[in-house]
RNA sequence: GUGGCUGUAGCUCAGUUGGUUAGAGCGCCAGAUUGUGAUUCUGGAAGUCGGGGGUUCAAGUCCCCUCAGCCACCCCA
């Protein structure tokens, strides 16, 4: 006899069961839902691609994350790591028969050769939606709601978009000659919240150069605080005298009023001049989602604004902005915060296999609930109706369908509401009508 | 990729200075209960002690390697 294999996965590759894939599914359909009624399009591009394709970009970092191989027919590929850059190739390839703007999403999995941990795998689905073709403020705005919009559909109240504005920070570098700089700036800033005002400063002296006094009015600016308005002002102090700092606040000033006015409460959208995003492509509008009850798990949708999307790939210039909610990081998050329910059925109803000799009218009964748009299981074996239940309880269906030969013969059946217990009898046309009422109490 | 912590039944964990057939709770299966699930009682199944190698008369316990998870750095969803 041969050796067995062992079943295992790759590091940072996950099997989904269907407790957590079923969850899953709702956030895909949700977050579907929520860009579908904004005018988004879905798109789907390969996950191999050429790797010039993809290398273009990231640099060295990317360049070290991506899964990377020569295909049978000797060329160079590579798993996308992101849908960003396969977007770019896709707008300069199509940009003629898709017409501009092009607003597009785009949910799949993507590939990341690094380290893992909790919220962090190497594969992993994202849900991008993205504005191509147009500078209008009208689109940073619109891209700030949806991402709020969003949230709300997936049961969130408690998150906050943290927004900011790289022109401002640009801005802010001009006047204090650092701007070519701008890369070890941000990223010492980024880690603002994480490690502190003390060590960002250490950072700033040792990797930029930055003098005392240059370092002091970085930090002075990056922990701004107080309302929205009152960051706006500060802000607009410290870049004042540099045109693309002014613009940046001018920028700010209009995405925020906007948001405000359609509604989204201040507690919800934090202008956050610390966030800048690793990323060397955004040029204006920045994005990071953070939840309140979980800030440790990081950023669950962060995205921004870029000038020139595709330059790499056409001379046509395509400015653009969008987002990304990380749907695998989201669901660890929900899963910690006890979000998830616990059903491993996606169906509502189970029928019990009550009399071996009714199996036609099970599925007779099955069939009509059904066709009233309620899932419904029949259960497979005659077995004794406290298994049964057992099973359906266990499994989180909400209703079970009890019919003896009493109830039958009458043409009813028995609708038993699996968490309180209770059940009522009725005749059969009315059970879809019975099973919908247990779902809507609860 | 670098460094640290962890890894015993499906789950949560116990396992004494290395010493006979590795335990508990929960869960699971069956019965008590041939028309009703989260209670009670009875019985049962289930463990390559993550994997491999080494030290030893003897390793779940010590050493090395490896795999995986988590944490930090890095980066990011």
């Amino acid at each position: 006899m041969s050796k067995l294999i062992e079943p295992r996965t790759l590091k940072g590759f996950r099997d989904f069961l269907p407790a957590t894939m079923i969850p899953r599914e709702r956030l895909m359909e949700t977050a579907r839902r929520v860009y579908r009624s904004f005018g988004f399009a879905p798109i789907d591009t390969p996950a191999l691609e050429y790797t010039e394709i993809l290398l273009g970009k990231g640099g060295a970092e990317t360049d070290k994350q991506m899964f990377r191989f020569e295909d049978s027919g000797g060329r160079d590929v590579a798993m996308r790591f992101d849908l960003t850059v396969p977007l770019a190739r896709f707008v300069a390839q199509h940009a003629g028969t898709l017409g501009l703007p092009f607003k597009r999403y785009h949910i799949a999995t993507v590939w990341r050769g690094e380290n893992t941990q909790r919220g962090r795998y190497r594969e992993f689905m994202q849900c991008d939606f993205d504005t191509i073709g147009t500078r209008s403020i009208a689109a940073d705005i619109e891209t700030t709601l949806v991402i709020h919009e969003l949230f709300l559909a997936i049961g969130f109240t408690d998150f906050a978009i943290h927004v900011n504005n790289r022109k401002v920070l640009t801005g802010l570098l001009e006047r204090l000659q650092l701007a070519d700089k701008s890369t070890l700036v941000l990223r010492a800033l980024d880690k603002l919240a994480k490690i502190g005002a003390a060590k960002v400063n250490e950072e700033l002296a040792s990797t930029t150069g930055a003098t005392t006094e240059q370092a002091a009015a970085i930090l002075e600016f990056a922990t701004l605080a107080g309302t929205n308005d009152e960051i706006v002002a500060g802000v607009a102090k410290a870049v004042a005298g540099s045109a693309l700092g002014e613009e940046g606040v001018a920028d700010l000033r209009s995405l925020l009023a906007a948001c405000a006015a359609a509604g989204v409460p201040d507690a919800r959208l934090k202008l956050d001049v610390s966030i800048a995003r690793g990323l060397d492509y955004y040029t204006g509008t920045i994005f990071e989602t953070f939840l309140t009850h979980l800030p440790s798990i990081g950023s669950v949708c962060s995205g921004g604004r870029y000038d020139n999307l595709a330059g790499l790939y056409t001379k046509q210039e395509l400015p653009g902005i969008g987002a990304s909610l990380g749907l695998d990081r989201l669901l660890a998050a929900m899963e910690e915060l006890a979000m998830l329910p616990k059903a491993a059925t996606p169906a509502e109803a189970l029928v019990t296999y009550f009399d071996a000799e009714r199996l036609h009218d099970y599925l007779r009964l099955a069939a009509l609930v059904r066709s009233d748009g309620i899932g419904v299981e029949v259960y497979p074996e005659p077995k004794k109706l406290g298994q049964q239940l057992k099973y359906a309880d266990g499994r989180g269906f909400r209703v079970a369908l009890i019919a003896g030969s009493n109830e039958l013969s009458a043409g009813e059946c028995q609708v038993k509401d699996l968490r309180t217990g209770g059940s009522e009898t009725v005749p059969l046309a009315d059970v879809p009508s019975a099973i919908k009422r247990v779902l809507s109490a609860g």
